[in-house]
DNA sequence: ACCCTCACCTGCACGC
DNA sequence: TGCGTGCAGGTGAGGG
């Protein structure tokens, strides 16, 4: 479900609502959520730690702990974090469970099971593999237009597919890489390699202009604070986009039709016209 | 090194 | 109503 921006707006909330709060109880339900590790081991590496901060890398969210370690989540499809308390019953899919010593509780809840955690040594953090090969964030200033560049000369992939690639562009999927080919007036299925220079520069500011779009449309929509019992939550599809979506609808600019085709496995929505 | 396909799951919207 | 099909905002493994 979520690209950078929904993640982003997690991990602020979760910061937030756990911070300072500490784990008398940590029980992994669905062992393969944490294929590296026993649900003991889970379990033991979380009891007792409370919790610093929450931050995020790529679309990875990081639960930092007082005791060395951090706890990696991804959200991949469909994974979700709770607070609950007494008063609320687990959601159907609650993979995994972290028990506060104040009596409420997080509950990672994840329908279609594809979700992650992984618990490892916080100075070690940068050499997981889930982060070490994450292309630069496209906030900071090694994302710039020359590294972008350089990253498309060698991508002889339709550029849509590279921008879905987190190790050359991370935090981009496919609502903001589509939104933000679209704002360039770039073809999805062009190569990276043919993309002009003035072109890309164009790109390289676009994608952090959806990013970042998004990150305000969906931090507005957020309740906050968030309220316990509620899914910490991360946007959802009642905002409008430009082309993603929108089958058939007019093109914002042009009014032709926009389109839809499949492009490694996945939907891809643009503008015939306005896209070259 | 790159690129392609499939696999991982449940649920929902659609057409017959 | 039910059942089959295709689709869903993500990625890794395994093949060429």
């Amino acid at each position: 479900m979520p690209e950078l921006p929904e993640v982003e707006i997690v991990a602020r909330s979760l910061d937030k609502l756990v911070k300072g709060r500490s784990v008398a109880t940590a029980v992994l339900r669905r062992q393969r959520l944490a294929p590296d590790h026993t649900q003991a081991q889970f379990a033991k590496k979380l009891k007792g730690a409370t919790i610093n901060f929450v931050h995020r890398r790529g679309k990875h969210i990081l639960i930092d702990l007082d005791n060395g370690r951090t706890l990696i989540t991804h959200l991949r499809m469909s994974g979700r974090f709770m607070l609950l308390n007494g008063d609320h019953e687990d959601p159907k899919f609650a993979h995994a469970v972290l028990y506060f010593d104040d009596g409420t509780r997080l509950v990672f809840d994840d329908q279609r099971h594809f979700g992650l955690m992984k618990i490892v040594d916080t100075e070690r953090l940068n050499e997981a593999n889930e982060i070490a090969k994450l292309a630069p964030e496209p906030f900071s200033e090694d994302f710039s237009p020359d590294y972008l560049r350089e990253a498309m000369r060698s991508s002889n992939r339709p550029i849509k597919e590279f921008l879905l690639d987190q190790t050359k562009v991370c935090g981009l999927g496919n609502i903001y890489a589509a939104e933000a080919l679209f704002l360039s007036g770039i073809s999805p299925r062009r190569r990276g390699r043919s993309v002009s220079g003035s072109r890309t520069e164009l790109l390289h500011r676009n994608i952090r202009a959806v990013l970042q779009e998004a990150i305000d449309a969906v931090g507005s929509i957020t309740p906050d604070p968030v309220f316990v019992g509620e899914e910490i939550y991360g946007g959802g599809s009642e905002r409008g986009w430009r082309v993603y979506d929108r089958e058939d609808e007019p093109c914002p600019t042009c009014s032709s039709a926009i389109r839809r085709i499949r492009q490694g496995a996945r939907s891809t929505y643009y503008c015939p016209k306005c896209q070259r």
